[in-house]
RNA sequence: GCCGCGUUCGUCUAGGGGCCUAGGACGCCGCCCUUUCACGGCGGUAGCACGGGUUCGAAUCCCGUACGCGGUACCA
C-alpha cells in the first residue's frame, strides 16, 4: 500500500445502528487495522428531518461494544475534524461554489411542485421517473436557463435554491472497484444531483466526497447501494481536482425472505437489525463480530473461528465476495454457543449477574453462581437464557412439568424417594459422589432401574426432567434445600 | 421501464482450464459417548441457474437468456 490506509465509518444517525452498518465498520476496521491505519467515525447528519437524537450514541456504544473503537471520532477528534457534517456546512459552501464558478454546478429554483409537474408531464412507460438532468434542466428555472441577473435578483431577495450537479452530457465515468473490479457508467444515466440542499446543509453526495478528501481517507469502503451513485462522487473529485479515493462497494447483507435486511422482513422472522438487540440479547460481541465476518468474506482456507485479531491480520478486500449474503441466524447461534463454551465460567460471571437483576433475583454469593455457570453453560446458547434454563439453582420449582411428573413419579417412586430422602438426611458429607453412591446404592438393594429413582428426584429438584447432573446440582443446593424440595415433592404427589 | 451489480449444497462459502468422483462450515438425519438432556466424536444428505461458444479439456474464459439484488429524492 502506497499512502497511508485512512478509512471511515460513516453513519447517518436516523436511528439505531443497524446490523448491516456494523460489519460495514467492522470491514472498514479490520482493513484499517491490517494496513497499520486509521480508523475513523464520521457522523453524517445533514439530514435534518430524520435526525434522532439518541442515534449517535447508539452508533458509538455498539462499535465500543463490538471492540473496534474508532482513532479519531467526534469524542476523540484528530487533526481533520469536526467530525459531524453539521458542524461543517461552510466548507461544502465553499466547493459547491467553486464547482458553480468552474461551470461545474448551478444554482436551481424549481420548488418541489415544480419539479413534480416535469415529472407529471414526461413521465411514460418507458421513462417512468424522469431525471432533473441534462435534457430536462433545459426547461427549468435554473442558472443554465435565467439571465445572470435574474439569478443575483432571486438569490439577492432569498428565493430558495438549490446547487444542482452539471453533468456532462456524454461520456462514461469508470472506475475500479476493489471488489468489482472495473465498473463503467455512461453520463446519461445520472441525474444532475442536488449537491447543497435549500436548507444550506449539503446532501450526502457533496458532503462525503469533501469530507473523504478533506481528511485523507485513502479508502471509501461501504455498502453496494453507494455503487449506483459512486460516477457521481467521481466526477466530483475530478471538476474539485482531486484524487478520488479507493472504492470497495460491499455486498448486502439479504434477508432470508429476499431483499435487504430490514426490520419488516427480518425481525417476524427472529433475526434483530438493530445492534442494540444483540448487545440486549446477550450475544458475545467475539461472537457477532466473527460471524459478521465470514458473512462477505473468509480467509480462503477452512477456518471457522476467528479473534479479532486473526481476522485483522488475515483480511483483504480482494477476498470479499460480490454476491449479497442472507444472514443466517442458525449460524451466529452456532457461534455464539461456541464461544460460550470457550469461555471460563469465571467471565461469564457478571453476564449472569446481569440475568439475575432482570429477573429481580438476589443473595447469591460468586463462587455459587460460578458454579452455576460451569453446570449450564454448555446447555445455552446466550447467556440471557442462564435464568430460564436455571431458575432451580435460585428458588424450588413452583410448577412441575407435567410429561416428566407423569413418567417418573408412578409406581414405588414414593417409595424409593422416601428412602432416598432419609439417607440424605444422614448423610455428612453432602457431595456428588456421595449422592450418587446413596442413589445407586438404593437401586441396586431394591433391584430397579437407576432411572426408577433417579428420575423423580430430578423432577422434584429442578422441576422438569432434564438438566445439568443431578448429583452436581444437588451438592450446589446444599443438603438443606434438598431435602426441603424432596419433602414438597412427596407430599404433592402423594395424593 | 431504465441504469448498475450479481448467480457453486436450504444457508455462508473454497474453487481462478486438467489436482473436482466439486472441499469446509451451519442446519438437518443417523451412529457413538452419556444410567437424563446437552456438550463432544464419527458418518450421511445436498450444489456448479439455463443455452450457446472457445479449448484436447470448463464450475473456472466469452456471449446470450433467465432469475435475484441495488439505484433511479432538496434520504442517507
Amino acid at each position: 500500500m502506497s499512502k497511508n490506509v485512512r478509512v471511515r465509518f460513516a453513519p447517518s444517525p436516523t436511528g439505531m445502528l443497524h446490523i448491516g452498518g456494523l460489519r460495514t465498520a467492522l470491514y472498514n476496521y479490520l482493513f484499517a487495522k491490517h494496513h497499520n491505519g486509521e480508523f475513523l467515525l464520521r457522523i453524517e447528519d445533514t439530514d435534518q428531518n430524520r435526525y434522532v437524537e439518541e442515534a449517535e450514541s447508539d452508533i458509538k456504544t455498539a462499535l465500543i461494544w463490538a471492540g473496534m473503537p474508532p482513532d479519531e471520532g467526534p469524542d476523540n477528534p484528530g487533526s481533520v475534524g469536526p467530525y459531524r457534517q453539521s458542524e461543517r456546512s461552510e466548507t461544502y459552501l465553499k466547493y459547491a461554489r467553486q464547482l458553480i464558478d468552474q461551470g461545474n454546478a448551478y444554482y436551481a429554483f424549481d420548488s418541489a411542485e415544480d419539479i413534480e409537474a416535469m415529472r407529471e408531464e414526461l413521465k411514460s412507460d418507458e421513462n417512468p421517473n424522469p431525471k432533473y438532468d441534462s435534457t430536462t434542466r433545459t426547461s427549468m428555472k435554473n442558472s443554465l436557463t435565467l439571465s445572470k441577473d435574474e439569478v443575483e435578483n432571486r438569490i439577492k431577495n432569498g428565493d430558495p435554491y438549490v446547487i444542482r450537479l452539471n453533468v456532462p452530457e456524454s461520456g462514461t465515468v469508470e472506475f475500479n472497484d476493489i471488489i468489482r473490479e472495473h465498473v463503467s457508467f455512461d453520463v446519461k444515466g445520472l441525474d444532475d444531483q442536488v449537491l447543497m440542499k435549500s436548507d444550506g446543509l449539503p446532501t450526502y453526495h457533496l458532503a462525503n466526497v469533501v469530507d473523504d478528501h478533506l481528511m485523507g481517507i485513502s479508502h471509501v469502503i461501504r455498502g453496494e447501494e453507494w455503487l449506483s451513485s459512486a460516477p457521481k462522487h467521481i466526477l466530483l473529485y475530478k471538476f474539485l481536482g482531486w484524487e478520488a479515493p479507493e472504492m470497495a462497494h460491499l455486498p448486502l447483507i439479504m434477508s432470508p425472505a429476499g431483499g435487504k435486511l430490514s426490520k419488516r422482513n427480518a425481525e417476524e422472522l427472529g433475526i434483530p437489525v438493530n445492534v442494540r438487540d444483540y448487545i440486549r440479547l446477550g450475544y458475545e460481541p467475539d461472537a457477532l463480530v466473527n460471524f459478521l465476518a465470514f458473512l462477505g468474506w473468509n480467509p480462503g482456507d477452512e477456518r471457522e473461528i476467528m479473534t479479532m485479531q486473526e481476522l485483522t491480520k488475515e483480511f483483504s478486500l480482494e477476498k470479499v465476495s460480490k454476491s449479497g449474503a442472507v444472514f443466517n441466524i442458525d449460524k451466529l447461534t452456532w457461534y455464539n454457543e461456541h464461544y460460550l463454551r470457550a469461555m471460563t465460567d469465571e467471565s461469564l460471571v457478571p453476564a449472569l449477574e446481569k440475568e439475575l437483576t432482570k429477573a429481580g433475583i438476589s443473595g447469591f454469593n460468586d463462587a455459587y453462581l460460578e458454579t452455576v455457570v460451569h453446570l449450564l453453560k454448555e446447555r445455552v446458547s446466550l447467556t440471557s437464557e442462564f435464568v430460564n434454563q436455571g431458575r432451580f439453582f435460585f428458588e424450588a420449582p413452583s410448577e412441575f412439568d407435567e410429561k416428566a411428573v407423569k413418567k417418573a413419579w408412578k409406581g414405588d417412586a414414593i417409595d424409593l424417594v422416601t428412602e432416598f430422602k432419609d439417607e440424605v438426611e444422614k448423610l455428612t458429607d453432602h457431595s456428588a459422589a456421595n449422592l450418587n453412591d446413596k442413589l445407586s446404592g438404593i437401586t441396586e438393594a431394591r433391584g430397579v432401574g437407576f432411572g426408577k429413582l433417579m428420575l423423580p428426584v430430578r423432577v422434584a429438584i429442578t422441576g422438569t426432567g432434564s438438566g445439568p447432573d443431578l448429583f452436581e446440582t444437588m451438592e450446589l443446593l446444599g443438603k438443606e434445600t434438598v431435602v426441603k424440595r424432596l419433602d414438597t415433592a412427596l407430599n404433592k404427589f402423594s395424593e
